[in-house]
DNA sequence: GTTCCTGCAAAAGCTTTGCAGAAGA
DNA sequence: TCTTCTGCAAAGCTTTTGCAGGAAC
């Protein structure tokens, strides 16, 4: 998925966030990589490309673009904080065994249970956890080799 | 909601835990106290009655629970860590203005969408974020008194 | 010219690790 | 007796804070 500039600095206004090199950098390759990183996963990606970049940056930013909507905090199990874009409403699935985040379309905004009536729901998170394909393989063919 | 000494050594002997004094009394805390505690919330109610008590101990004690799957982690944000004794299926939603945590039943384990046919899903989450019952009346008297 | 952002260094927190002594089976 | 658990101290990480110089408007 390639993304012009222009278009990463019209999302940055439309938001009020000065779109700084660093800021409209960080919002590229959370279009162009598409997954799930890490703080330091982009750190270290975008680093080369920009020698003074600091992780405080990266924080701040990352804050920046919660706060504003634009991307999400995706934390399954605690381990480890992760970013989302948020492109389409969607439940995250964590494979135990690999760590690997895979999306899945999932209708959630419909969820009201009765209970939450007096609650002012503004965002619904949906995360599943398990084995992804390849895991299940692997395990599968552990198990048959221990017969 | 008041439990006997003998099951919660039940409960941690069906699951090969050796009921440790500081074990029970963990365990004690999460169906007495029945919401979200944190370590340190756990560290600081028992402490008194276990003068010796440890973090290190409340660390080990709930990795222990959760691989037994008598509790359950709980990070909705990524903030903290919390821990959720496992009663029923539910979902939790967390107050952004207070912080609060509230249980909710819903039925998740019927969602399956076909593009997890080939995933092994062996845990759902559902967690939902925005206003509780006190923050929207408290916000809602704030917006008044501001115009 | 102002306001806001960046990035360094240091601090703060939370969680894990290693290990000796204690407790449970 | 043997295994497992506890708790201290230290280490390891991630994230935050304070602040001076720099960039955006």
């Amino acid at each position: 998925m390639d993304v012009s500039i222009d278009f990463l600095t019209g999302e940055l206004q439309k938001k009020d966030i000065r779109p700084s090199y660093q800021r409209i950098k960080v919002l590229e390759y959370m279009h162009q990589k598409g997954g799930h990183p890490t703080v330091d996963e982009i750190y270290h990606v975008l680093s080369p490309e920009i020698p003074s970049l600091s992780k405080t940056t990266i924080y701040n930013t990352l804050h920046t673009f919660v706060e504003a909507g634009l991307i999400r905090a995706v934390n399954i199990d605690g381990a480890e904080q992760r970013y989302d874009l948020m492109l389409f409403t969607h439940g995250h699935f964590k494979c135990d065994s690999c760590g690997t985040i895979t999306n899945f379309s999932i209708d959630i905004d419909c969820i009201a249970p009765e209970e939450l009536n007096q609650f002012d729901i503004r965002e619904r998170d949906v995360y599943f956890r398990g084995l992804c394909p390849n895991c299940c393989v692997t395990r599968t063919n552990q198990i048959n080799k221990e017969k």
